[in-house]
DNA sequence: ATGGCTCGCCCAGCGAGA
């Protein structure tokens, strides 16, 4: 299974180009972030006309995730286990639930398009519900690999996170005085990884960004950021025996802010075939 | 020159992004 994510703010800007990148790349499943769009204003037909299943979450112009797969999508959900919302005025628990977080089954992997809260600055009320989602999303991770160690669990998106003083390159992404490189965030991504997860695109792909600013020449000075990951469970981090960031995909007519992370994983689900021979 | 963008929205500034 060749896995990509992809951050492409606003998929009805961009569907060509997102459909075009999946199938020069042969990608099976891919994991979109910033679709921008409700449900029903989806291009679903764009997809569809090049063989790929679509199921997406979007509420409104903001943020809105979705799971395009070559395989059938099973088992769809849109948020996970204690999930929390967010909305002016409401910051409390009952706060309405945003499209950041759809989950499904595909071909035995358990895949995961997340779109982290962005935190905006720190103090801000953003900052603390990116926080908290962070945190659930480890108890989830926690919850589901207890109940099934040989899970194969993907967790793939936007982090808004650079793990690293590597993975920032933007000289106005100050630590200390600017979200996304801050300890907190630093230490819940780290937990994502004691919880069980790995990141399994690094190994591979040492350095090198996912996001470089729509301003100030970002991306021709190469300032950017490396948020965009792919985290596997052990048995899902196993298999993986490639990794791709896609750079080129910032340059040309209206690309993303963002590119595609690319992993191939091979699950080696034991069939009749290759079960080992008892003699 | 010391800043240069891009979305979507009840079309015009605005909120949001990182």
């Amino acid at each position: 299974m060749r896995l990509a994510t992809w951050n492409v703010n606003s998929i009805r800007a961009r569907v060509e180009r997102t459909v075009e990148f999946a199938v020069r790349e042969s990608i099976d499943v891919l994991a979109m972030q910033e679709i921008k769009c409700k449900v029903e204003q989806f291009p679903f037909a764009k997809f569809e006309e090049a063989g790929y299943h679509v199921e997406a979450h979007g509420l409104s112009q903001w943020n809105g995730v979705a799971i395009a797969s070559r395989e059938p999508i099973e088992d769809v959900e849109t948020a996970f286990a204690n999930m929390p919302g967010f909305a002016k005025g409401h910051e409390g628990p009952d706060a309405p639930l945003e499209a950041r977080a759809i989950g499904a089954t595909i071909g035995g992997v358990k895949v995961w398009s997340l779109y982290v809260p962005n935190g905006r600055a720190l103090g801000d009320p953003h900052y603390d519900y990116k926080l908290r989602w962070l945190k659930a999303l480890e108890e989830y991770t926690r919850t589901s690999l207890a109940g099934d160690p040989d899970l194969p669990l993907a967790l793939v998106g936007d982090f808004n996170i650079a793990p690293t003083d590597a993975d920032n390159g933007d000289p106005t992404i100050v630590p200390g005085f600017a979200t996304h490189v801050s300890p907190p965030e630093r230490e819940a991504f780290a937990a994502l990884q004691t919880a069980g997860l790995t990141d399994v695109v690094r190994p591979l792909v040492p350095s090198g960004y996912t996001y470089w600013d729509y301003k100030q020449l970002r991306f021709p000075r190469n300032q950017g950021l490396r948020i965009d990951f792919i985290l596997g469970s052990r048995s899902f981090a196993d298999g993986v025996t490639g990794a791709a960031i896609h750079r080129d995909e910032r340059k040309g007519d209206i690309p993303s802010d963002h590119v595609p992370v690319v992993v191939d994983v091979d699950l080696d689900e034991p069939d009749d075939d290759d079960r080992p021979m008892i003699f």
